[in-house]
DNA sequence: GAGTTAGAGTGGTCTGACCTCTTGCAAGGG
DNA sequence: CCCTTGCAAGAGGTCAGACCACTCTAACTC
């Protein structure tokens, strides 16, 4: 209503870097892996300060659409999807998520992850994950490059079942679990016994058998919580639903 | 040197924004809510500039742990978790995320949302289940207001399951649909039919008939998928463009 | 030829000034 | 008395330019 009013430039110059960079991208001019120009000519390009682009690429760097190389110049994320990675241990410590809780998600992601691999995954697939299986049977001696196996299998499996939305969730969730992991693996006596359970699961997926891959992907993780040493408190588990996608996985 | 943890201390003044927040936060000396100082002060308070703490605060902005009001203050995210839900969308454009894929994590989600809800729900939950079913009803003749009550009712189911990792994962997946969902009900024809499905799931929950609400869940969400008009299509073409990239890059 | 170093290019940080928005309060008008 | 109006304090947002830190390359030295 006063004088003021003079020009409108949209305001959020964060924003208005965010959206001319997912313009870019679904239009197709960036894709994974390329670079966007320096900080000094991006922002005159686009008319604003350098510290307002800087903040609109820390916006987007945050998400994990971009990444910064010291030096070198600033990227469009070209590896696996990631979705706040980093950020659920906070959003987790902020909101209480309890351990149990990544667990049943984690059960849940995996188990169906396990049936899509079956269901879908190829011959590079099944190659990768018996890579794996016997790096796991190498590294029983050694907990720490046993866990990176270890990871590495469930990440095949994930990208094995051919939706990447759920592989990223997957990832998400596993990888705030990491940290406990690293703990408890060092003191683990029973890693043989662990990756047998690997193998199994990965000849049920081999040989396409959904219902079973599920069931053992369940136990197996049961057994990992149970490792972790936290079992839900006075609650019975209510076993996976299964749904008509895939075939039935009678567990129990 | 090989992917070590964290960084030294002082470098990365952003990290070490982060970090702070996050003690605070992990320490309990922060609570959702909660307003941080100004910027001017605590960038004093923490010895760096104020450009360096607005890239730190703009980064745990971007990952959903606070959120800043202009002209107000900065405050601690106080409303539900929220994974990266204005991310998915980028992330889904920069990967080529398919629709059936969304529908296939939303599904497998929901699906057992509705079943957990059903063990674990109680009187409130049932009682704003009830409430939304109601409203749905309600605004038969207003497809806007009948999707926000949809979205709620979801919503409610989610937080009735006890699992507020997985109410986060679906509200991050179910958001990124919800642009092609408010074009995609205007035109709907059938929203009774749709409030009558969803009170059947209402009836399962609260009857705590676990499968029940997981089946129906299943149909009512397949139903929504046709009713965009998105079926999985026979297959997807796996082109693959990899371009040159910075020497030295790795790919984990 | 191998090792070292200087430079260019890129992101990271600092400073301090000014702009915009929100809010609360106080002065003025009904 | 109550409501409206307007201003000012305080918060985040933007800008400009200088300088620092890191990487990589290429020319230089031994």
């Amino acid at each position: 209503m006063p004088p003021g009013m003079t020009e409108s430039p949209n305001s959020h110059r964060t924003m208005q870097v965010v959206d001319h960079v997912r313009a870019l991208i679904e239009n197709g001019t960036l894709q994974p892996g390329d670079r966007i120009p320096p900080e000094r000519e991006f922002a005159r390009t686009l008319k604003i300060s350098r510290s307002s682009l800087r903040t609109g690429i820390g916006y987007l760097a945050a998400m994990g659409v971009m990444k910064i190389r010291h030096g070198v110049g600033t990227f469009v994320a070209d590896g696996p999807p990631d979705l706040g990675k980093g950020s659920l241990s906070l959003i987790g410590a902020l909101h209480g998520f309890q351990l149990w809780q990544m667990f049943e998600a984690r059960i849940l992601l995996e188990c169906h992850l396990a049936a899509l691999a079956a269901e879908r995954g190829r011959e590079e697939h099944h190659a990768a994950m018996a890579e794996e299986v016997a790096e796991m049977f190498a590294s029983l001696n050694s907990p720490l490059d046993y866990l990176i196996h270890d990871v590495m299998f469930h990440r095949t499996i994930a990208q094995a079942s051919g939706n990447p939305i759920l592989a990223a969730i997957m990832e998400t969730v596993t990888s705030s679990m990491y940290d406990k992991r690293r703990k408890t693996v060092e003191r683990a006596t029973d890693l043989r016994e662990s990756a047998e359970m690997h193998r199994e699961i990965y000849r049920a997926i081999r040989a396409r058998k959904t219902g079973e891959a599920s069931k053992l992907m369940e136990q197996h993780l049961r057994m990992a919580q149970a490792a972790q040493g936290m079992e839900r408190p006075a609650e019975r588990k209510a076993g996976l639903t299964r749904k008509g996608r895939a075939p039935g996985a009678r567990s129990a």
